[in-house]
DNA sequence: ATAGGGTTAG
């Protein structure tokens, strides 16, 4: 498996907020305020290019089809080159399929292609990870006598490590050292540091690093953004900066692609201070932030929960004549999609299509999941009608969403059709869709069902992973069946797979349901000793487990260990400490203590202020804080009448 | 006129 689906899969396994940003300034947009006016935009070169080019620059795909068109009019023809320039042109713009489909229209004309033609259309296939497609243009290398050189071959070997095939690239590669034609360079051994990097060995690109050093070919600015991209992604930023300060001694300097990967490394791990020292020193370096620089904060920020934040560096950026672009739009509407502000996503949504930005498969997954996530099923199918409508395919990832909506809203049969369809449609199933069905099956307490689609998997060679073993302990604790689970849970190691703090935490609210509290004591102490420390979430469900099994000692206990630790108590366990604070046996002290943590202390003296926060929350959070303020105002303790204000 | 690195969704 490529290494990109494992960063995905690990990232969204994470359920714990970091809690880095939790003021409303924040510190990079006060510092984005005070210090933008100085970022000049992109030095505006004050030589003009010597044009020298027949064909016109072209910055839009309509243009050059129409440029295409008039050319093919013309008579004579012109050449091949002037073909390949324009064919050039639009593979800068990505438009791959399309620079494919033109050169195809040449062949019907009986327009001859020559080897920098068939170089690039190789290099097309490539992108679409279309290698059976690339290697029959290859084969016209043959065909029209024309010898391959190292760029064909080098387009080739990075294609292949782009789809994981690694035994063909090395196939070409070895034809490279062999061959006597031509020799690899600094292009192939970029190649191969990136396809080390995909599959996450940092280890193995680092080490093709030092022997190029070694040999004839030096490793260059490419080579070191790669690998340093690669540490930053797996947050490995120490390692990162090391490599940064090794090519800056070696007088390679870095430029904006370096920085912008370290920027998003130190934005990921919520090292505001960091980002702001390396956008500081990149103006000075006169490197000045790009649309992927702004692209990058916006969607920090967004992540954060901190929209408004996020909007007004979007303000910035137009201020600073750069223009959002789609992934600006999409990132601010994840932002509201995450703070459950449909109408506002919708409102970004509508608007990058009144800007004419391109609308692609990001922007209609991203408002589907906002939906689903709201329960909002009805209008996220309406989007993925729309989408079809449009010609854009949905992809797995929208599959995924819109299938875990159905799950969500108990829609198994409608999940498991949209799950054939998927199939019918040409979009692979991934182990995510199977943990999302399995995960809606054992929910809905069909487990002969999930049997089934574990069956299947098993058929399809697909590896068991901690989050299906999760799923299938939990739907057994659904049921009832806490020994199964308890079995299952204990054959993990036997697996070589290491329980993490959600499984942990599965296992002991499935012993807590049943009646099992001294089990699930007992686990939830080893999870110190295996290095894997409660979280929030397990907290709230061992003191819930605790209460409702009517050790509230122990609760106690539990949740001045939570609050020494930093967590806060959830509104299912604050309706309980209200629930024991009503049978009048436990210490009012021990609601404003959980509640202060939850919202901080300001919150309980500005209640009106609060209710925007509260709105975030549920209903039941906000009766408590409502009945804590009485509480607290009447300054006695709780009576039949204070519950019926807790109902209000 | 052709090849490599950085941004968004489950």
């Amino acid at each position: 498996m490529l290494r990109k689906s494992l960063r995905t899969a690990a990232s969204s396994s994470s359920y714990c907020s970091r809690g880095g940003m939790s003021s409303l300034h924040s510190p990079l947009v006060v510092f984005l305020c005070n210090h933008l006016a100085s970022f000049h935009s992109q030095p505006s070169n004050p030589i003009e290019p010597r044009n020298t080019q027949i064909v016109p620059k072209l910055t839009n795909i309509e243009n050059a089809l129409k440029v295409f068109d008039e050319m093919l009019q013309r008579r004579p023809l012109p050449s091949i080159i002037r073909f390949n320039q324009i064919l050039c042109q639009l593979v800068k713009l990505k438009h791959y399929s399309q620079v494919i489909s033109l050169y195809h229209q040449l062949g019907l004309l009986g327009i001859v292609p020559n080897d920098f033609s068939l170089n690039i259309i190789i290099n097309c296939h490539s992108r679409l990870n279309q290698m059976g497609f690339a290697l029959s243009v290859f084969g016209k290398f043959f065909i029209y006598g024309f010898e391959p050189d190292v760029i064909t071959l080098n387009t080739l070997i990075n294609g292949f490590l782009l789809e994981d095939r690694v035994a063909e690239a090395a196939g070409f590669f070895s034809r490279m050292v062999e061959g006597s034609n031509c020799k690899p360079d600094v292009f192939t051994f970029g190649a191969l540091v990136k396809g080390f990097c995909i599959k996450g060995n940092n280890t193995a690109a680092i080490r093709l690093l030092r022997k190029m050093d070694g040999g004839a070919c030096k490793p260059n600015l490419v080579v070191y953004n790669t690998i340093i991209d690669s540490l930053c992604k797996d947050t490995l930023i120490v390692g990162a900066q090391e490599l940064f300060s090794e090519m800056v001694t070696r007088g390679i300097a870095p430029d904006i692609v370096t920085y912008n990967s370290l920027i998003h490394g130190v934005c990921r791990v919520g090292k505001w201070k960091e980002a702001i020292r390396l956008l500081n020193e990149m103006v000075s370096n006169d490197i000045f932030p790009d649309i992927l620089t702004f692209n990058i904060l916006v969607d920090t920020l967004c992540k954060e929960g901190l929209v408004l934040q996020a909007e007004s560096v979007v303000q910035m950026m137009i201020q600073r004549d750069i223009e959002p672009d789609t992934v600006t739009y999409s990132s601010l509407m994840d932002g509201y999609c995450l703070r459950g502000e449909m109408d506002e996503a919708k409102k970004v949504f509508d608007k990058m299509i009144s800007k004419g930005s391109r609308v692609d498969v990001f922007c209609y997954s991203i408002m589907i999941n906002g939906y689903c996530k709201r329960k909002m099923v009805d209008e996220a199918v309406m989007l993925f009608q729309e989408m079809s409508q449009m010609g854009l395919v949905p992809n797995t990832i929208t599959y995924n969403t819109l299938i875990d909506g159905f799950c969500k809203m108990g829609k198994i049969q409608g999940a498991q059709k949209l799950f054939s369809q998927m199939q019918a449609c040409g979009q692979h199933p991934d182990v995510q869709t199977y943990a999302i069905l399995l995960d809606g099956l054992c929910k809905n307490q069909q487990l002969s069902l999930a049997i089934e689609l574990l069956r299947e998997m098993k058929e399809r060679k697909m590896e068991l992973n901690i989050v299906i073993y999760s799923i299938l302990i939990e739907g057994l604790c659904i049921v009832g069946n806490t020994a199964a689970a308890r079995d299952l849970f204990r054959c993990l190691l036997s697996k070589r797979l290491q329980p993490d703090v959600k499984m942990y935490t599965i296992m002991i609210r499935g012993f807590c349901n049943g009646v099992l509290t001294s089990e699930a004591e007992k686990l939830f102490k080893e999870m110190e000793d295996k290095d894997c420390p409660p979280d929030a979430c397990t907290y709230n469900i061992i003191i819930r487990g605790f209460i409702n099994n009517n050790e509230t000692l122990r609760a106690m206990g539990l949740i001045q260990q939570m609050v020494k630790r930093g967590f806060a108590a959830d509104a299912s366990t604050v309706e309980l400490i209200v629930g024991l604070l009503c049978k009048d046996n436990v210490d009012p002290a021990l609601l404003t203590l959980a509640l202060t943590v939850s919202y901080g202390d300001s919150i309980l003296l500005h209640l009106s202020e609060l209710v925007e926060e509260v709105s975030v929350f549920d209903w039941l959070g906000f009766s408590c804080i409502r009945y804590l303020v009485t509480l607290e105002s009447n300054s006695r303790v709780t009576t039949d009448e204070d519950m019926k204000c807790i109902r209000l």
